[in-house]
DNA sequence: CGAGTGACTTAGAAATGTTAGC
DNA sequence: GCTAACATTTCTAAGTCACTCG
């Protein structure tokens, strides 16, 4: 980032945030009606506010849509094309190799096209079809071949590997790596292990050429509780038939929740509960507050203590029988190379939780059939077969899309996919990608922000009014804001979806002058609350913004995230409005790390300062989490640790001491090296007491903050293992094993000077 | 355009596994 | 060995964004 742009630090300053969503749910709670018409509201202020003015014009309420379209037309777009050429050459990764940032486009299937692939994975002699062009400049629908010595070599290695499909080295890793984590072990790659990212890609908007897996894992089936178990409806017991005994059971599950309580929840569940009932059941059970589910409850408590109370052997078999399913179902073939999939079990029925005041929580997400599964594959792989006596929605071979099974869901109509894992080729190359645009937007930022401070002035409303949500999104790393369907979900936010009040503006405040005061709710009903001193055109903006408006309309009524997108397109190829997250977010580290980082450091003091860099991240994005329920202890069993160690220290000195004088009498050997001795002691006992302490801070810190989040999504990983290598810091005292496996092209790929 | 949808990434909570300290 | 604390993994909801269709 450069000079003129610097995260406030205020930002920085956790005291300013709070995660106090339950309030601030109540405080929106009684409004919620008000914003029922948010489109009609938004076309309303439209035609109210059309004027491209200044507020002081004084037709503006008269000035109409058309006239804006026209502006709009005439305005800018459609440089749009060359622009997009001349950037496509641009950037080549630092290895050298050509680079893409657009895999789609090209309309026909790649396979059909080449015939000669179609045996691909049978008959592993064409090497050459497995080479993926990177470049997808000009691209024809076919990929031009490159062929080198090295590619070659590649090849040939990964006709071994097909031959023993092995998942790479899977369970004896577990214990064996775990165990010697943080020791000695280090960086080093079983030799199997296949680098994709030294290879090809595919250009053209194919995803692979064969793809083959074994279907989904379906939940388990009802198992009726036993009859001694009773539900009592008004007092009085009742045999309930095993539907609606099924859905009673989701509910007795989670009657210790505080979900259970909410009135929304009861309501949805049981309308949802009654559709699954007898006519003679649903005749009877017309209260919920009737119901009395506690025997199911109490049972269900009972059978999972038996399950932790289960002797090791039994323990063990479960786990191997998970082992047996994982690699059965848990890997599937994409071009050549056994992968694991993510989630390959179907999401087990039970009752819809959706996050913060969802207006469908508590509904029944039903089991799910085979028949209502459509299954991904290549034409010429081994298909999945269904359970038996069952069917398939759909088989279908469509290379275009990364996923291998899907289905709709119930309660938002929504489609829900099994994929692969992190650590797959797939997931490896966009996740790549991704950063390799956000390092392209590094270079064009400062002319992006010249320009849109400079469309602060813009005498049109639409322009500045993308111009300050631009702002927002790159100074505070907000997300973009899409519009959502109103009463299908929770009421949440994003910058182009903000709403006049969730801002407040202060001329004055704190000594600082032109502070804006966001409140609101983010993804995932996360409260975003920060308080920002903006510069004065940006304060005057929003004044004019809001004027006007009731405190339910939007703040940017002539903005939505496909103009604000379409708009960021122009500027640089590739570029979307979460670009500037992932890029702030990286760029945010990578400066930390080096104001933090003191190379005389030792390790434990090193890492807390990645920790610290990190947090700073992570109060970027505001990726918060409630605070760990056993937080408190914790940190107090911490702090006795701590003065236990202290009065230690105290008394080794001390000991120390008396060795010392001891010695001056005796003046003999033996005395000297006691003093040696609790010298070395000394020092150990302060070594461990700084750790302690360096903990206790790290936590404390880190109370409300999650700091997974940034680093398994926003933080080039390449920049944490530059730091590592330069730091000397062992790789797994950053990320663990699942982490390392994800990361593992950038772990082979950045050396200690890479920079962001 | 604008609504709807499909595919994919990002997200925090909950479940589960591991470890350290008694 | 037991258990509480902590770390990791799993789960699936909730976003983003491009595309299609009328």
């Amino acid at each position: 980032m450069s000079g003129g742009h610097s995260h406030n630090d205020s930002q920085i300053d956790s005291g300013s945030r709070h995660n106090d969503s339950h309030k601030h749910k109540d405080k929106y709670k009684d409004k919620e009606h008000k914003h029922k018409d948010h489109k009609k509201d938004k076309e309303r202020e439209k035609s109210k506010y059309s004027n491209s003015e200044h507020r002081d014009s004084s037709d503006k309420k008269h000035r109409d849509k058309d006239k804006e379209r026209l502006k709009l037309k005439d305005g800018s777009s459609d440089k749009q094309k060359d622009k997009h050429k001349e950037k496509k050459k641009e950037e080549r990764s630092f290895d050298g190799k050509p680079k893409k940032e657009k895999e789609n486009g090209f309309e026909s299937p790649f396979i059909k096209s080449e015939p000669e692939n179609d045996d691909f994975y049978h008959s592993p002699k064409h090497e050459k079809s497995l080479k993926r062009e990177r470049d997808d400049d000009d691209a024809e629908f076919k990929p031009k071949k490159i062929k080198t010595e090295e590619s070659e070599k590649k090849a040939k290695k990964r006709k071994q590997e097909d031959e023993d499909i092995k998942p790479k080295k899977k369970t004896k890793d577990k214990k064996g790596e775990a165990a010697t984590d943080g020791k000695k072990k280090g960086k080093k790659e079983p030799e199997e292990k296949w680098k994709w990212w030294e290879e090809e890609r595919y250009t053209d908007g194919v995803k692979w050429k064969f793809l083959e897996h074994k279907g989904p894992v379906f939940a388990p089936p009802y198992e009726p509780i036993p009859s001694n178990v009773k539900f009592y409806y008004d007092g009085k017991h009742m045999k309930l038939s095993p539907g609606a005994e099924e859905v009673a059971t989701f509910f007795a599950k989670m009657l210790d929740h505080e979900y259970t309580t909410k009135d929304i929840f009861r309501k949805n569940f049981f309308k949802d509960w009654r559709k699954e009932m007898t006519s003679e059941e649903k005749s009877k059970i017309s209260d919920l507050n009737k119901c009395d589910f506690s025997e199911m409850s109490e049972y269900f408590k009972a059978q999972s203590e038996a399950r932790k109370a289960m002797t090791k052997e039994e323990k063990q078999k479960i786990k191997e029988e998970n082992e047996r399913m994982l690699q059965e179902y848990g890997f599937c073939v994409m071009d050549n190379h056994k992968e694991r999939i993510a989630n390959f079990r179907i999401e087990p029925p039970g009752l819809f939780r959706g996050r913060g005041d969802h207006p469908k929580m508590g509904m029944l997400k039903r089991r799910i059939r085979p028949e209502d599964i459509i299954i991904n594959c290549s034409k010429d792989s081994k298909h999945p077969k269904p359970p038996p006596g069952t069917k398939w929605k759909e088989v279908r071979h469509d290379n275009k899309v990364t996923w291998l099974v899907s289905w709709t869901e119930n309660i938002q109509g929504s489609i829900k996919y099994i994929m692969l894992n992190p650590s797959s080729r797939i997931k490896g190359e966009k996740d790549w990608q991704k950063y390799e645009t956000a390092r392209r937007l590094k270079k064009c930022v400062d002319r992006i922000r010249a320009q849109y401070r400079e469309d602060w002035k813009s005498k049109e409303m639409r322009i500045r009014q993308r111009a300050v949500a631009l702002y927002f999104i790159d100074k505070l790393a907000l997300r973009a804001g899409n519009e959502k369907e109103e009463g299908e979900t929770a009421d949440t936010v994003g910058c182009c979806s903000l709403r006049v009040e969730h801002l407040t503006l202060h001329q004055e405040m704190d000594g600082q002058e032109y502070v804006v005061e966001f409140d609101f709710l983010g993804k995932d009903s996360i409260r975003y609350y920060n308080k920002v001193p903006v510069e004065k055109r940006v304060f005057k903006n929003l004044q004019l913004f809001m004027e006007d408006k009731e405190p339910e309309d939007d703040l940017f009524d002539r903005l939505n995230t496909s103009i604000l997108n379409k708009h960021l397109q122009e500027l640089m190829d590739g570029l979307t409005a979460k670009v500037f997250r992932t890029y702030n977010a990286s760029i945010t580290l990578q400066q930390q790390l080096n104001e933090l980082t003191t190379s005389e450091d030792n390790v434990p003091a090193k890492i807390l300062s990645y920790n610290r860099a990190n947090r700073a991240v992570a109060i970027l994005c505001n990726h918060q989490r409630a605070p760990p329920k056993t937080f408190e202890k914790s940190m107090l069993n911490l702090q006795t640790k701590i003065d236990a160690k202290k009065e230690q220290l105290a008394d080794a000195k001390r000991e120390l001491k008396s060795a010392k004088a001891d010695a001056k009498v005796r003046r003999d050997e033996k005395s000297k090296k006691a003093v040696e001795s609790k010298k070395k002691a000394v020092q150990r006992i302060e070594e461990q007491l700084m750790k302690l302490e360096v903990q206790a801070t790290d936590r404390e810190e880190n109370k409300q903050i999650a700091l997974g989040t940034s680093k398994l999504n926003y933080l080039d990983p390449r920049i944490s293992v530059a730091w590592c290598k330069k730091f000397g810091v062992p790789i797994e005292k950053i990320y663990n094993k699942t982490q390392r496996e994800k990361f593992a092209w950038a772990i082979d790929m950045a050396e200690k000077d890479y920079e962001f």
